[in-house]
DNA sequence: ACCAATTATATTGTGCACAACTTATTATCA
DNA sequence: TGATAATAAGTTGTGCACAATATAATTGGT
């Protein structure tokens, strides 16, 4: 039968991801225009605003976090950089470093980003035990992955 | 306390999702790489396979069931055409559509993409079930981002 | 101290995504 | 029928992702 098909779009937890994934960003992205914003630079901003080492983010830090790299990241640090929401600077200590640090106008960004995650929720109409949920099962199956 | 911040990234679904669809497409990358294609038009030929209206599948089709516009699809189908899997024709009966079809190329590399989930399942040692059911909420999750 | 290996970031090139706009064609209805 | 709206692709421009490579700085072993 068509459904048991291992080739059937329907069956692909990979389509399935992917098509959610874009759902959810796209879910996102009238909000986060809102803050001069798109989704991949909200994520760097919710790691500078976590404000891990005192301030002293490296991009690789960054990196490790959202799993991207200097190629993905540098361009977008320089945007978030002309935005003036963040400030690029060699470390002193070992030069080949880049110290990523918050302006006043990044850190007080967050206040208007506090309400994102509700209004999303608001808009979805989807329950939050679920969302948790789906939340959890995500982050074991990226373990997983990056274990094996 | 800092783990029920709405900001802090790992409370994210949104980060879940999006590290897990990376995280699950680099699984794909090298087993597509065989086949010459990269993931996205790998679903692009999934929907081609199933063969949905006789062969007679609009750019708009494709969309409609990856949820893309032809801004990515255009170029997309130009590399599937120039790789010589599909052909792209303007339709005789609307002249404004353009129907894409499977070459012999194109038919005969369903073959060899049969074993992809099989060979990824295996690589990634995550229970079907589990998967399965990732999957359905998913797809839930999705169905009712679309609905509202 | 010197050299090889490692580390951190940046650069280049390809391929998505998606918004905004254009062009061509078809459908609608006054 | 003839203007107008709707539809289908394509184009352009911006911003990710990621591979491959380059450059510069640091580290470790001798």
């Amino acid at each position: 039968m068509e459904s048991s098909d291992v080739l059937a779009l329907d069956n692909q937890v990979c389509f399935a991801l992917y098509a959610a994934n874009r759902a959810v960003t796209a879910r996102y992205r009238p909000l986060l225009a809102e803050l001069g914003l798109t989704y991949p630079q909200y994520l760097v901003m919710l790691v500078l605003w976590e404000g891990a080492d005192g301030g002293q983010v490296r991009v690789t830090d960054i990196g490790e976090r959202l799993r991207l790299d200097s190629g993905t990241l540098t361009p977008l640090l320089k945007r978030l950089e002309q935005g003036g929401l963040v400030e690029r600077r060699r470390s002193t200590e070992d030069e080949r470093s880049v110290i990523v640090t918050l302006t006043e106008k990044g850190q007080t960004l967050q206040n208007q980003a506090r309400q994102i995650p509700a209004r999303l929720l608001c808009d979805s109409g989807v329950e939050p035990e679920k969302i948790a949920a789906l939340r959890d099962e995500l982050r074991a199956l990226l373990s997983r992955l990056e274990d094996a």
